[in-house]
DNA sequence: CGAAGGGAGTAGACACCGTCTACTCCTCTC
DNA sequence: GAGAGGAGTAGACGGTGTCTACTCCCTTCG
């Protein structure tokens, strides 16, 4: 039992839509009249559950914030690392964000385009806190000297940043290659120590 | 003596008025028809010199790429910080960046929107690498030992995460405050080891 | 000196977009 | 069984990027 999301529910089904559209052709096919074409409605019809093309997108782009969420929070907690090594969560953390931003690059480029994040009507910010709260926890346990949420919000910028300038080709033409490994372990090194410290 | 900005050459005109544009008014005002009003031209007249709106854009950035080059070039050689300070002047530099962004953002995304920087004839992401050596050569300075394009290229991510995250009010969200000091402090000591060090 | 030619910008058409509004159903209720 | 309201349709409107036909005007050459 599902919570009726092909039956009726039209809501939803332009919010499922969206999200296939954004992965299998990029942000760009995410036009209002192209997910209403692609669910199956004419061109009026989401402005009942929608009032604006971008209040659409925002709630598109929320499925990514909790999609990414709830991965990075199933890795951290049954994932291969040791409950008991928050540097070794924190790696794997790093590399479920990184992988999410280029797996879904649509995805991704949507959920940090500022005027989708000011656009939805329940702040679409205040999704990736419970994101943000982990990073912040596993860093209070690694670096316990250090302001956590500061070194957290320093780590997620850091993530955020490599995975738009290497999701779009600009840091491979500076660091020179085609692995983003030691760029990963750069940044993890430089927040939380490096391993054998 | 200049170069003929304002006289004739209408390719010229374009780029600046869309500058001036972005600045006033936004990324979203860079319109092919609202450039080309405000230049005083016809709706047709870019054609001639930018094929596509998006090439136009991405000449528009690519002053953008140039005067943040400038910015930081002269802050860093004949700045505040002694010229013997490689890590006083990478400070500078982080600083001359984010401010960069923070006073332009419009520009700011501008330039690192993905269908932009893939578009330019020639490559508009070469456009930075002079600003990137800059930063390269002072990495290697303050850490010899280390690969210097990579943590210069972590470096960059992270201050272009910090620049947008905190232009968008994100990073304010997450660590609680309106002073983005102490996150440029944690970036910089993060990937340059702390002053006392 | 005059005509040919091409560069430079104009103007209109086209398809598409987001928004708005009038309208049709279809179902539910009394 | 009739009325009402929710849900989706369809067309209009102004705006956008691209394309194309056209008008100037200046240069060049016969």
């Amino acid at each position: 039992m599902q919570t009726d999301s092909s039956g009726g529910g039209l809501r939803d089904r332009l919010i499922d839509t969206g999200v296939a559209l954004v992965d299998a052709r990029g942000a760009a096919a995410l036009t209002l009249r192209e997910i209403a074409r692609s669910a199956g409605v004419s061109h009026g019809a989401p402005r009942r559950y929608f009032p604006t093309h971008l209040e659409l997108l925002s709630a598109i782009a929320r499925r990514g914030f909790t999609d990414l969420g709830a991965r990075a929070a199933q890795a951290v907690q049954s994932g291969g690392a040791g409950a008991d090594d928050p540097r070794a969560q924190l790696a794997v953390l790093a590399r479920v964000y990184l992988d999410f931003a280029a797996r879904h690059r649509g995805m991704y480029e949507l959920m940090f385009r500022h005027d989708v994040l000011e656009s939805g009507t329940l702040g679409l910010r205040e999704t990736s806190l419970p994101l943000f709260g982990m990073l912040t926890e596993l860093v209070a346990s690694v670096r316990p000297k250090s302001e956590p949420a500061v070194v957290a919000g320093a780590l997620w910028a850091n993530l955020h940043g490599v995975a738009q300038l290497w999701g779009w080709g600009s840091l491979q033409l500076a660091v020179g290659g085609d692995d983003v490994e030691p760029l990963i372990t750069a940044v993890l090194d430089a927040h939380l120590g490096q391993v054998s410290r």
